[in-house]
DNA sequence: ACGACGAATGTGACCGTGCACACGCAAGGG
DNA sequence: CCCTTGCGTGTGCACGGTCACATTCGTCGT
C-alpha cells in the first residue's frame, strides 16, 4: 500500500491511451467501434482498459454528443396493472440494448403537466420516449408538441402512422361481447371507463360494434373510474333494474367489483347476470366465479415499443407490428342464458 | 423570419452573460443562489434567463461537479402490487424535489446480478439509490458491497440501522394471527412466501410469535411464491388434511388462490375455514368472500425513504421515522370458531 | 489618511469526451 | 517516378458548466 500521495480518481480516456501508448483519439475510437484501427492497437487499448478497469464518462459524453443513451418513460397510470407490466419489460429491453431508463409520472393530465413532463425529459436529453398515454388529451397533447425525440405512444388508439403501438382493444372488446352473445344474451350492458380514456373508447367501440352487428339493442354505457369500488357501487345501483342479462366491464377490477355488487344484491353470477371484463389480472382466475376475460400481453407490447423507438433513435427502418389481438380467456363468470 | 443563417442553437450560460451584460461566472451564481449578487444584478440576469429560455445543461454540470441530480431504483420485483405502488411514490417526492429517477430491474438476484446493477448506476453517476430488495441474499450483498452513494433499503427486516426502512411486518403479521386467536381458532396454518424474502420472514415470526404466545400450536409453514396460482394449488392440496380451522397467507394473492382451492373442494371459507392475507391489494374488499387482510400505506414508505436519502446526499441529520404499523381490515372471509 | 477587509464581479483553467482536420505512409494509376 | 487515394493515427478544440483565484471598489478601524 505504499501510496504516492496521489488521489484516487476515476481513469478517464487520457490514462488508457497514456498506458497504451497511443492517442486518447485513439481510445476513442476503439470505444466507438470506429473500422480504421489496427487489430493489434485495438488489443493493446483493450489491455489497458481491463488494466485500469476503465469506464467511460456518460456525462461527458452527454455533454458532447448532446445524446444521453436514456430513454424516457412518461406513465400516467403507474399503480395500474397494464402499464406497470409494461414498464417493467420496458426497462429490460432498454437496459439490454445499452440504454438507462428514467421515468416521469403524470400526477395529472393537464396539457401544461403533460408539457412540463416532456420539457424535463427534454432538459435531461433523453434519447427517445414511450408514453404510456391512456387519455385521448394526453394523447393529443403529445402529438401537437414539438417533442424533439422520437417518441412512441403506447397502449392507445390504432393510429396509423409509426409512432403508435397498440393491442387491438376494439378486437378484444368485440371477441367478449360476441361471446355473450353466442351464450344467448340479448341484453348487454358495458361498464365503461373514463370518458377521455382511449381504452375505454376503443373497448366501448368493439361493444357497440359487436352488438350492432347482431342487430341486438345497445344501452347507454355506464361511466366508470376503472376501480373495483366504482365497479361495486355500479352493481348495487344496477340490480335495481333487470333490463339486461350480461355486463361487459371495461376492465378486470370494475368486473370484480360489479360482481361483489351483485353478490350484494342476491344476484347470481352467472346464473342470473353473466359478467366479463378485460385485461386478465392475476387475480382473475381465482374470484369467484372465476373471471371471463380478455387476455393482454403487457410485456410484449413493452418490448416491441422499445424496439420501434430504438429503431427510430438510430433512424434505422421501424419495424412494422400489427396490432397484437388480445386473447379470449373463457372462464365460469359467463354462461348461457 | 428575417433569418442571420444562425444555426439554431440552444443559449449557453455566456449567451446569458452577453445579453446580461454580466460575466458567466455571474450568471452561474445566480443559478445557484450565491449570496454575493448585488439584487439588480440579479434581476438583470433572471431577466435575460427568462428572455432566452435558458435551461442549464445537465450533461455539462454532471460533468464537472459528478453529481446528477438523479437517484436510482433498484427493483427485483417491479410487477408487484406493493413495489409498484412504492415506486410510483418514489417518483414523485423525487422530482419534487428536484431530482431525476432511474430504475434498474433485476430479473434474477444473483450476487452478479445484483453488482452489475449498482455498478450501472455507479457508471450513471446516481446521487442516491433506493434499493426495494425484499430478499434476504439481495440485502445482504447490498450491504456488504461498497456502493459509494447514500442507499436506502425500503421494505426490508426492521434494521436499526438509519439505512433502513421498513413497514413493521412483524407486527401486522401478528395482529392477523392475534385475530383469528381472539375468534376462538386454535389451528392456525401459515402459507409463507419464499424462504429467501425478509417479508417472508417477518411474517412469518409474527405468526410465530402470536401462536406461542397463546400458548397454541404451531404448524410447519406451507412455502409458497407470492402466486395466487400457488394459493389455489395449496388450498387444494391442504383439503385433503382437516387438522386446522384457519389460515395466515404471506400475501392476498395467496390468500385469494387459497379460497379459490378451498372453493373447489368444497370447503366452505369462513364457515369451516378462515383465511387471512397481507398487503390489502385493491381487490381483496370485493373478491368473496371480502378478504381480512392487513393494509400497508406503501405510497407513504416510497416517500419517507426519498426523504431519508436525500437528507443523506445533503448531508443533513436523516430523519428517523418508526416502522409505519400495518392497519389490521377485518372483512369477512375471517370467522368465530 | 491609509491600510485591511469583505462584497461583488471577472478571468482563465478544467472536467472527459467526440469531432474536424492534419499528417505520415503504403499502394496504385498515369 | 510522381501524384492521388485511403488507411491508421495524432493534435487541438469545443461542449457548457463550475472552481480557484484575481481584481475592483466601498467601508471601516486606527
Amino acid at each position: 500500500m505504499a501510496a504516492s500521495g496521489e488521489r484516487a480518481r476515476v481513469p478517464s480516456i487520457r490514462d488508457v491511451a497514456r498506458l497504451a501508448g497511443v492517442s486518447h483519439q485513439t481510445v476513442s475510437r476503439v470505444l466507438n467501434d470506429h473500422p480504421s484501427i489496427r487489430p493489434e492497437t485495438r488489443k493493446r487499448v483493450e489491455d489497458a482498459i481491463a488494466v485500469l478497469d476503465y469506464k467511460p464518462n456518460l456525462a461527458a459524453r452527454a455533454l458532447v454528443t448532446s445524446r444521453t443513451h436514456t430513454i424516457g418513460v412518461l406513465s400516467a397510470t403507474i399503480g395500474e396493472f397494464g402499464p406497470t407490466s409494461s414498464i417493467a419489460s420496458i426497462e429490460d429491453a432498454a437496459r439490454s440494448e445499452g440504454y438507462s431508463v428514467t421515468t416521469v409520472n403524470l400526477p395529472e393530465t393537464t396539457p401544461e403537466a403533460i408539457g412540463d413532463a416532456i420539457r424535463q425529459l427534454g432538459r435531461e436529453q433523453v434519447s427517445g420516449i414511450v408514453a404510456l398515454a391512456p387519455q385521448v388529451r394526453v394523447f393529443n397533447v403529445l402529438r401537437g408538441m414539438a417533442v424533439g425525440v422520437p417518441l412512441v405512444s403506447l397502449q392507445t388508439a390504432s393510429g396509423s402512422d409509426g409512432y403508435t403501438l397498440s393491442a387491438d382493444q376494439v378486437a378484444g372488446a368485440r371477441a367478449v361481447t360476441e361471446h355473450l352473445i353466442e351464450l344467448g344474451h340479448t341484453d348487454i350492458l358495458h361498464l365503461a371507463g373514463p370518458q377521455d380514456w382511449i381504452e375505454a373508447e376503443s373497448r366501448m367501440r368493439g361493444y357497440l360494434d359487436a352488438l350492432r352487428e347482431a342487430d341486438l339493442p345497445t344501452f347507454p354505457p355506464i361511466r366508470g373510474d376503472w376501480t373495483a369500488d366504482f365497479g361495486h357501487f355500479a352493481g348495487q345501483e344496477l340490480a335495481r333494474r333487470r333490463d339486461f342479462t350480461a355486463v361487459f366491464a371495461a376492465n378486470d377490477l370494475m368486473a370484480i367489483g360489479l360482481m361483489h355488487g351483485f353478490r350484494d344484491a342476491g344476484i347470481d353470477v352467472p346464473r342470473e347476470v353473466s359478467v366479463v371484463g378485460f385485461d386478465d389480472i392475476p387475480v382473475a382466475a381465482h374470484v369467484w366465479p372465476p373471471l371471463t376475460t380478455v387476455h393482454q400481453d403487457f410485456p410484449t407490447l413493452g418490448r416491441r415499443a422499445v424496439e420501434i423507438l430504438l429503431a427510430e433513435i438510430r433512424g434505422e427502418q421501424t419495424p412494422k407490428f400489427g396490432p397484437a389481438v388480445p386473447q379470449l380467456r373463457l372462464r365460469s363468470s359467463s354462461a348461457s342464458r
